[in-house]
DNA sequence: GTCATTGCAAAGCATTTGCAAGTCG
DNA sequence: CGACTTGCAAATGCTTTGCAATGAC
């Protein structure tokens, strides 16, 4: 068993529930597949795919990018992981908040937070009255220097 | 001279507007520009590099794909048009309107059309404040249906 | 005449796919 | 055991880059 160092609060309860929940779904739990999900877990804030592929292949290394990929496309399917796309950079997930809500994004060192704030949600039903599409989701980033990077 | 069907109200003086802004920053006026300057402002709504290059493409045969792509980095850097990086699919662009605004993107044709409605304008101020970060701009995107593909 | 711009082709990057071998339940 | 997964390598798709030839000012 591999413990890392930082552990997230409530990380472990976040991995048994997705686990749960691909079980349900039918899937199998292979090492590798539960090692993608303990890093994207407890790992540090929306890693990329990269990321993921160096940290679990620290423990299995055989481990292949296409693993990663094919796991992230299963969890996406399950609704328990939320993928930022990027065009300019590797995509960026959150298992931990897999429901829309904005972010910010650090345009210099790639950084992204989330924000809390309620008031910011938009109103998906106002913009399908307005528009006439039928809205399913939103993305809001918001683009800037985290503090580090504004020095 | 080649007039093309369905012209846009105001169309021709945002083309001159830019001329003149890429002119002030000291940049030439080659009839390719020209003419992705005009398929971008005048051609349908948030067109993709791949579309305005067909469109100019009929006019002059000669063009590459590439042109389309330095004269869009040109735009942007002139911040004369606005950019939407989708990783599953091509970019699309904004001429018309190149701040920030929301937008409603039709998860199945991939229409694009623009949300105006200013209580949607995310605060910039209160995320900075909230945040730490020193927030520059957003980009906020709503996903559904349009209402061709709603049904 | 100069130097920005063009157009071709090759490279780049993250991600996806095909398929044979492996293994979870 | 059988169907789901893995891992490799090749392919994909859009965009960028290098560089010689061209042409706007």
């Amino acid at each position: 068993m591999t413990t890392h160092s930082p552990q997230k609060p409530g990380a472990a309860g976040r991995v048994q529930e997705i686990v749960g929940r691909l079980r349900e779904r039918g899937h199998r739990l292979t090492p590798q597949r539960y090692a993608v999900l303990r890093a994207l877990v407890e790992g540090g804030e929306h890693p990329s795919a990269e990321q993921l592929f160096q940290r679990v292949s620290e423990d299995y290394p055989m481990m292949s990018p296409a693993t990663v990929y094919k796991t992230l496309d299963t969890l996406k399917a399950a609704g328990e992981v939320l993928e930022l796309e990027f065009r300019d950079g590797p995509n960026r997930y959150d298992a931990n908040m897999p429901h829309a809500h904005p972010h910010v994004v650090c345009t210099r060192c790639g950084r992204i937070d989330d924000v809390m704030d309620e008031r910011l949600d938009p109103s998906v039903v106002e913009v399908s009255a307005q528009t006439g599409y039928q809205v399913r989701g939103y993305r809001l980033d918001f683009y800037g220097l985290c503090p580090s990077c504004a020095g």
